[in-house]
DNA sequence: ATGAAAGCGCTAACAG
DNA sequence: CTGTTAGCGCTTTCAT
């Protein structure tokens, strides 16, 4: 392994030239080129462990997930990444798999690593970010909210529940929901907008419809069993994420029920779907844009704003069905 | 940021009894126990920035892939990160993005980071793995092959397009292919078995019904709509990845032709589909057992076994629709 | 079993 | 603009 030593030595130069060669701060151009040239040769890599050990921080950020099999996730990671890498930084992907546990092993390596600040999708309301903020370095939530002071960007859960409600209401009678565990906030707030949609309408919230199961597509297959399995099933349901549509319709067409014979409503949208965009309502989440907004906002924090934490919740927009009937 | 000696001076020992604490070498038991005590009280993380350094190298192994989006990657991901973080490793998941610059960035990143090992699935068969070789850290190549000197994992992709073809061929009479770019090794070799399928079955493969376009839901619609434009158009498509299968279906769909009305099989599958498992034919591609495969494969290397690289091709599975016609 | 001490490779004062 | 030098926090001989 070739040092900034072996690099000096053949460029004639110090060491400490040869760093603020790497480092871009003023060095004479003849030295700049007897610098690169003796790198070269040499197939000089700056080893940044070293470097981190020294500046006490990295151009590296976590983010962490909960589902990395989730396209949600994904495609906010895109835009993590693609605010990050834009600006220098590079981003390792944590999959936490909903698991508290994993979750702070994870956090606990980024601070051990020191990278410059973590984006988090929690895995609980129970997430313990006490020991990352006590280094000082920055965090942001999102998807979820944390009780933490920090800053966050989610989604308008309660309005996309209510939006995709109200539009099966103008054409269905009862309208289930299918949300995720009930004690995860996104689940609930969902769930809120489904009976806040009903009672707007002047109907009381069927509540033998409403169901919590997993934000996964055998959560969403198990509920739609059981809601079919009903004396007076559902003529629609509202799906509470992604895989939970995937999940319900599945179940659907196995009963010769595809939609829209039943309607349909997805918060989130269908990923990879190959029905057809007029059989099923989607409330789009602009998944991407909450990534490139976290990462904005993180790399803000990490240049030493400190402005008091801030909240943003993303709108999101309702991409009907011709008709569910 | 407490340190080691912080700790050992509140637990009255060494720097380097509590560094032994930490690695688990023999440490007499009160000790042990004097410094777990300080170093809890502390909230004491150990810095692996120094560790990294002072050992040169670090449980962390790099996960290079080109698209974080496709289910087929991130399948493979949850491989690779179930075999390493039993045995005690982190994997840091980076995108290339399908380009070979970014690869490199990460490929470097790996290096200048000390990781112990990298899994990549090559960009192209131009990715320059010589810096990482050069260090000595393990490479074990997925998906793709490299052309270097090292081990693999690899689907049996010419199989695979066999397969795929015999099976609709059984029951239609003009069978097209759709692959990613034509550069790349999958793509090209699963034709290959398209038109050995046509040859087995004493036909001419009809070149005419043969696409190259990208491995993406675009690059399966643009192909499928030509196709369809064609004077005498395919009853029967071969979908070259899972992402094509999607864009494919999706045209078809738009044309009234949702399968089975036109035969389809698709490598890899169909993620998070809701169409009948009987409407399409299905390749299977063991992606999660890839990285499972991949990451045994490093770790081995990580803990010093030196034989000649090895390829493992994996075997794939057909699970036939019930009849396209 | 334990401690002292020498670095791992780099950056950042500080001088010049 | 450039060189000298002192660590960053940890592991690892080498003594004891």
């Amino acid at each position: 392994m070739t040092t900034i030593y072996d690099v000096a030595r053949r460029a004639g130069v110090s060491p400490a030239t040869v760093s603020r060669v790497f480092n871009g701060t003023s060095v004479s151009s003849e030295k700049v080129e007897a610098v690169r040239k003796a790198a070269a040769e040499l197939s000089f890599v700056p080893n940044r462990t070293a470097r981190t050990l020294r500046r006490r921080t990295s151009e590296v950020i976590a983010l962490v997930i909960p589902d990395i099999e989730n396209p949600y996730f994904t495609e906010m990671a895109r835009g993590v990444e693609d605010v990050a890498s834009e600006a220098g930084y590079s981003v390792v992907l944590c999959n936490s798999d909903s698991q508290v546990e994993k979750e702070s092993t994870y956090l606990r390596i980024a601070i051990a690593e020191h990278m410059s600040g973590v984006i988090l999708a929690p895995a609980s309301d129970h997430s313990g970010l006490d020991e990352v903020i006590a280094t000082g370095r920055p965090v942001v939530a999102v998807d979820r909210s944390t009780g933490y002071d920090i800053d966050g960007v989610v989604m308008a859960n309660r309005d996309a529940g209510r939006l995709a409600t109200q539009h099966l209401l103008e054409s269905n009678r009862r309208v289930a929901y299918i949300g995720g565990p009930e004690h995860i906030e996104t689940s609930a707030e969902r769930a809120e907008g489904w009976r806040a949609a009903h009672r707007a309408a002047g109907l009381q919230p069927p509540l033998d419809l409403l169901r919590f199961s997993s934000f996964r597509v055998d959560g969403g297959r198990l509920a739609m069993e059981e809601l079919l399995a009903l004396p007076e099933p559902p003529d629609a349901v509202v799906a509470g994420n992604n895989l939970i549509g995937v999940g319900a319709i599945q179940v659907l067409t196995e009963h010769g029920l595809t939609p829209p014979s039943v309607g349909v409503a997805v918060i989130g949208g269908l990923p990879f779907t190959t029905l057809s965009p007029s059989a099923v309502t989607v409330v789009r989440l602009p998944a991407r844009h909450m990534g490139v907004t976290a990462a904005k906002m993180l790399l803000e924090r990490i240049r030493g704003d400190d402005q008091p934490a801030r909240t943003i919740v993303l709108r999101n927009e309702l991409q009907a069905a011709s008709a569910s009937r």
